[in-house]
DNA sequence: GTTGTCACG
DNA sequence: ACGTACGTGACAACG
C-alpha cells in the first residue's frame, strides 16, 4: 500500500504565490485553493496512492519556540489573503473524505515524520508532497520526497528519494540532520556551527556520518586545527539546532489505514462548495471521464514495448513527448506510455517528433554518442514568433487545436495532437521561408547546446573561495568607513536606505527621483563623486558586493561533484534569435574591470587540457556594412583598419595618424549607437555633451556611411508596413509597438526594429559556425569540445597537443560560417585559463 | 513576485 | 511634445 501526505502549509503557500489574481464572484482570494487543488489531483494521479493525507501546523507554544524564540521567526507572517484560504480548503479536502491531521504544538513537518514512520513501521511506501527540503531526512528505502518546482515559467516536479540523496549530497537522509546542525539554516534560523558553512559541513559529515561521530574524532588528525577550534567553540549551539533541525516522528495522534483510504468524493457536499468560491474548473475536472474522452483520442491504461510499435512509427514517424520521465507516444491506438524508448529514439529510419528534446539529447549523448537532431515543436514555435514569454503545451495547444485540455491531461491532449501542429507550424513556416533556419539552424544547434551543457567549465573551486574571503574582508572595510561617514550603521544594499542617507542626512543633490524613492545608481553616484567622500566608497562597495554575492557565492553554489558548472543554454528567450544562459549565467562574467576580471583565472581546463577561445571582431558592425550595403564601410573593413578610428578620422576630417584616443572613444561610441537604433539624446548622456553636439556627430557619421542612413530609414519603413522585421536568414522579429499611439513605445519599436536585424543576423552567424565547429571537431577526430558560447565568442576545452589544430580549425570554421560582403575576422587566444585566453 | 542595481555582448 | 540607447540574467531588498 502507499500513501500520499501533503504538507499543507507548504503547499497552499507555494500556490499562493504562483498564481495570481483569483477570486470568487465576492471578490474572495481563492488562489492558493485553486493552486492546491490543481496540485493534490496532479500528485494523487502521479502517484496512484492507496491512502491520503494533509499535515497542517498548528502555530502555538512549541518546544522549538521556548527553547529558541527567533525559530522560524519568519514564518509567522502569513498574509490575510492567505490565511482566509485556509478554512474553506479545510472545508473542501474534508467534502473530499481526504484525512487532515493537525496538533496543536507540532509542525506539519513533524506530522509528516510520524507519518512516514507509521508507514515504514508497517511496510507501507510514503510520497510526501512539500516545498520545504527539510523533509529530506525522512527519505528512505519507503519514503520519497515530491517537490513542485517552477523551471521557466513551467511547473514541474523533481521527486527525491534514497538515489538522488546520495547523488546530491554524497550523505545518507539520516545524517542531513546532523548537516543542519553543523552548517546551520539560515531560513529556519538555525544557527549551527559558526564559520562552518555548507561545504565544510559536508566534508565533515561524508567522513565521519553523524554530529556525534564528528565530536568523537575531534583530535583526528585530518581536521584542521581552525575547523577543530570552530566545533569546540560551536559545541552547545550545534547540539542545539541537532535537535531543531530533527523532525519529531512520534507526534502522538491516532493513526489507522482505514481512516486514509481514498475513497469517492462526497460530491453532495463538495460541488456547492466548490461553486461557492467560484471554481467551476475544478468541478469540470472532477466530472469523470466523459470531458477526457473528448479531448484525447484514446489513452492507453497499458505500456507498450517499442518493438511493438516500431513498424507503425516508421510509417508516420514517432510523435512522442516525455513528462516526469515517461515517453508518450502516440500510436494508431491512441496515446501511450513506451517501455523502452531508446531503441526507437536511435532508429534513424524513423523521423522524430518532439517538444524539448535538449534533455533526451544530454541522455543520448552520454549512453549512445553522436546522435541527428528530432523535430521540435518548441523551437519551431519559437521560429514562427519569438516574443512569446514561455513555449509551454497548453499555449500551442490553445493556438492550434480547438480542444479544451482538463488540467491534468494536457501532456495527453498535446501528444495526442502533434500531428496537427506539426503540420500546421510546417505550412506557416515554408511559406515565409523559415524551413532552412530551422533545419539547418536551429534543430541541429539544440544537439550542440546539450554537449555544451554535458561537457561543462571547470571551476576551481578553492582559488574561487579564497577569493570570495579577500572580498569579505575588503566589504568590512568600507562597511566601517562607509557607516562612520554616515554617523549611522545601515543597510547599504537597501537603495531605499541609501537614499535617505545621502539625499537625506547628508543633503547631496539628488537626480531623478524613481517610483520608490531616489535613484543611488551608479551612473547617479558618479555625478557625485567629488562632493562626498562617501560616495566613491559606495560605488567601490557596490562593486566588491556584486562580485562575492553573484560571482563567487553564486558560483560555488553550482559547481558539481565534477568540479565543473553546467550552465543551461536556452535557445527559446531572446527576440533577437540570441541564446541565453542560466543557472548561472555564464555570459556575464566580469571582463571589464582588473578585479572582475580575476574571476576568470578561476576558469580552467581540466586535467591536462587548454582553453581555445575566439571571437569575432566588430560582427554586428560587419553585418551592418553587408546588409545595409555601405561601400565605404566595406571598404573600411576590407583594408583591415580599425573601424573606429577609421570613422573618427572622418567625421572629425583628420588623417587616421592624428585620431586622438578622444576622438576615436567618441568615433566608437557613435558606432554602438548606430547598431542599437541610436538618438542624439542618450549619445548624449553616453559620452556626456550635449545634445545639439551629438546630432553633430550622428549627422557627419550618416552622411560619411549614407548606405548606412538609407537602411536604417528603409528598415523603420519596411517594419511599419510589414509589422516585422528580418534577419539574413529569414528570422522574424515582430513589432507590435510600431502600433503604439504611445511616443516612447512607437520609439522603442523603431530602435528595435534598426537593430534586431543587425544583432539577429550575427547571431545567426555564430550559431551555424557552432554546428560546423563541432561537425569538424568529430569529423577530423579531435577531442576537443565547444564548453560556451558568449554571442561573439566561443570556448573550447582541447588536450594540449590538440592546441595550433583546434586554434586553426576554430577560426576557419568561424570566418567561413557565411560569405558577406566583408570579411568575418577571428581574433584567437588559448590557455590554461580563461583569464589567459585575453 | 516586483524593483533597483549591475554584470556581460 | 514626448524622453531614450539593443539584447540578456542574478542578487538583495521589499511587499
Amino acid at each position: 500500500m502507499k500513501l500520499l501526505v501533503f504538507d499543507g502549509n507548504s503547499i497552499i503557500n507555494r500556490a499562493f504565490y504562483a498564481i495570481k489574481n483569483l477570486t470568487a464572484g465576492d471578490g474572495t482570494p481563492t488562489n492558493a485553493i485553486f493552486g492546491f487543488l490543481k496540485l493534490y489531483f496532479k500528485y494523487f494521479e502521479m502517484t496512484s496512492p492507496d491512502m491520503v493525507a494533509v499535515a497542517f501546523d498548528v502555530r502555538a507554544k512549541t518546544f522549538r519556540h521556548e527553547m529558541y524564540p527567533e525559530y522560524k521567526a519568519q514564518r509567522h507572517g502569513m498574509p490575510d489573503e492567505l490565511a482566509c484560504q485556509l478554512q474553506p480548503l479545510k472545508d473542501i479536502l474534508s467534502a473530499m473524505n481526504v484525512k487532515m491531521y493537525e496538533l496543536e504544538g507540532y509542525e506539519a513537518d513533524d506530522i509528516i515524520g510520524t507519518l512516514s514512520r507509521y508507514c515504514e513501521d508497517n511496510g507501507h511506501m510514503c510520497d510526501i508532497v512539500s516545498g520545504d527540503r527539510d523533509d529530506f531526512q525522512l527519505i528512505s528505502e519507503h519514503t520519497r520526497v515530491i517537490m513542485p518546482v517552477t523551471r521557466a515559467g513551467m511547473s514541474e516536479v523533481e521527486v527525491y528519494g534514497l538515489p538522488q540523496i546520495e547523488d546530491k549530497y554524497g550523505i545518507s537522509p539520516k545524517s542531513i540532520v546532523d548537516l543542519k546542525a553543523i552548517m546551520g539554516d539560515s531560513s529556519d534560523n538555525i544557527k549551527g556551527v559558526p564559520g562552518i558553512g555548507e561545504k565544510g559541513a559536508l566534508e565533515l559529515i561524508r567522513r565521519f556520518e553523524s554530529l556525534e561521530g564528528v565530536y568523537s574524532n575531534l583530535d583526528s588528525d585530518s581536521i584542521k586545527p581552525s575547523v577543530r577550534a570552530k566545533l569546540e567553540n560551536g559545541r552547545e549551539s550545534a547540539q542545539l539546532s541537532k535537535r531543531l533541525a530533527a523532525i519529531n516522528r512520534y507526534v502522538p495522534i491516532e493513526i489507522c489505514d482505514d481512516d486514509m483510504m481514498a475513497r469517492g468524493y462526497d460530491v453532495q457536499t463538495l460541488i456547492p462548495l466548490l461553486q461557492r468560491y467560484g471554481l467551476t474548473s475544478i468541478i469540470k475536472q472532477l466530472e469523470p471521464e466523459a470531458e477526457k474522452q473528448q479531448t484525447v483520442t484514446t489513452v492507453c491504461s497499458k505500456s507498450v514495448s517499442a518493438a511493438e510499435y516500431l513498424d507503425r512509427f516508421r510509417k508516420s514517424g514517432l510523435y512522442f513527448m516525455i513528462s516526469d520521465g515517461i515517453m508518450y507516444a502516440l500510436t494508431d491506438d491512441g496515446v501511450c506510455s513506451v517501455t523502452d524508448p531508446d531503441s526507437l529514439l536511435t532508429d534513424s529510419s524513423i523521423e522524430k517528433f518532439t517538444f524539448k528534446p535538449k534533455d533526451i539529447y544530454k541522455r543520448l549523448l552520454h549512453t549512445v554518442g553522436d546522435i541527428s537532431p528530432f523535430y521540435d515543436i518548441e523551437v519551431a514555435q519559437y521560429v514562427i514568433d519569438p516574443s512569446e514569454s514561455a513555449y509551454t503545451p497548453q499555449r500551442i495547444l490553445d493556438r492550434y487545436c480547438d480542444v479544451k485540455a482538463a488540467q491534468d491531461s494536457v501532456v495527453l491532449t498535446f501528444v495526442a495532437n502533434m500531428p496537427t501542429i506539426v503540420s500546421s507550424q510546417l505550412e506557416t513556416l515554408k511559406e515565409r521561408g523559415q524551413l532552412r533556419l530551422l533545419y539547418e539552424i536551429e534543430f541541429p544547434l539544440t544537439v550542440v547546446l546539450a554537449d555544451m551543457e554535458n561537457c561543462g567549465f571547470y571551476v576551481d573551486k578553492k582559488a574561487l573561495e579564497r577569493y570570495s574571503q579577500k572580498l569579505t574582508l575588503e566589504i568590512e572595510k568600507l562597511e566601517k568607513n562607509i557607516y562612520e561617514l554616515a554617523g549611522e550603521q545601515f543597510n547599504i544594499n537597501s537603495p531605499k536606505q541609501l537614499g535617505i542617507v545621502l539625499f537625506e542626512k547628508l543633503g547631496l543633490p539628488h537626480g531623478k527621483k524613481t517610483k520608490s524613492g531616489y535613484s543611488t545608481s551608479a551612473q547617479i553616484l558618479e555625478k557625485l563623486s567629488g562632493r562626498h567622500e562617501i560616495v566613491d566608497l559606495i560605488l567601490e562597495y557596490r562593486k566588491y558586493v556584486k562580485l562575492k554575492s553573484t560571482y563567487c557565492d553564486g558560483l560555488l553554489k553550482l559547481i558539481g561533484p565534477d568540479g565543473k558548472i553546467h550552465t543551461s543554454f536556452n535557445q527559446t528567450v531572446t527576440q533577437t534569435g540570441r541564446i541565453s544562459s542560466t543557472e548561472p549565467n555564464l555570459q556575464n562574467i566580469p571582463v571589464r574591470t582588473e578585479l572582475g576580471r580575476q574571476l576568470r583565472t578561476m576558469f580552467a581546463a581540466c586535467d591536462d587540457n587548454v582553453l581555445v577561445d575566439a571571437d569575432y571582431s566588430q560582427i554586428e558592425l560587419r553585418v551592418l556594412a553587408h546588409i545595409a550595403d555601405d561601400k565605404k564601410m566595406q571598404a573600411a573593413f576590407e583594408r583591415g583598419e580599425d573601424i573606429h578610428t577609421v570613422t573618427a578620422a572622418s567625421v572629425f576630417g583628420v588623417p587616421a595618424d592624428f585620431v586622438t584616443p578622444e576622438m576615436r572613444r567618441l568615433a566608437k561610441a557613435v558606432n554602438f549607437g548606430i547598431v542599437y537604433g541610436i538618438s542624439d539624446f542618450s549619445l548624449a548622456q553616453d559620452i556626456k555633451t550635449t545634445r545639439a553636439q551629438a546630432r553633430q556627430y550622428i549627422d557627419s557619421y550618416l552622411g560619411l556611411y549614407s548606405n548606412v542612413a538609407a537602411y536604417m530609414k528603409e528598415v523603420v519603413e519596411k517594419a511599419h508596413r510589414d509589422g516585422y522585421v528580418t534577419t539574413l536568414f529569414g528570422r522574424r522579429r515582430y513589432l507590435p509597438e510600431l502600433e503604439s499611439s504611445n511616443f516612447n513605445i512607437r520609439s522603442f519599436g523603431e530602435r528595435a526594429a534598426m537593430n534586431a536585424p543587425i544583432q539577429g543576423t550575427a547571431a545567426d552567424i555564430i550559431k551555424i559556425a557552432m554546428i560546423n565547429t563541432r561537425r569538424a571537431l568529430i569529423d577530423s577526430g579531435l577531442k576537443a569540445k565547444l564548453i560556451l558560447q558568449i554571442h561573439d565568442e566561443l570556448i573550447i576545452e582541447a588536450p594540449e597537443h590538440e592546441k595550433d589544430k583546434v586554434c586553426s580549425l576554430l577560426v576557419q570554421q568561424m570566418e567561413s560560417a557565411v560569405k558577406l560582403s566583408v570579411r568575418l575576422k577571428v581574433d584567437v587566444e588559448w590557455g590554461k585559463t580563461w583569464y589567459q585566453c585575453k
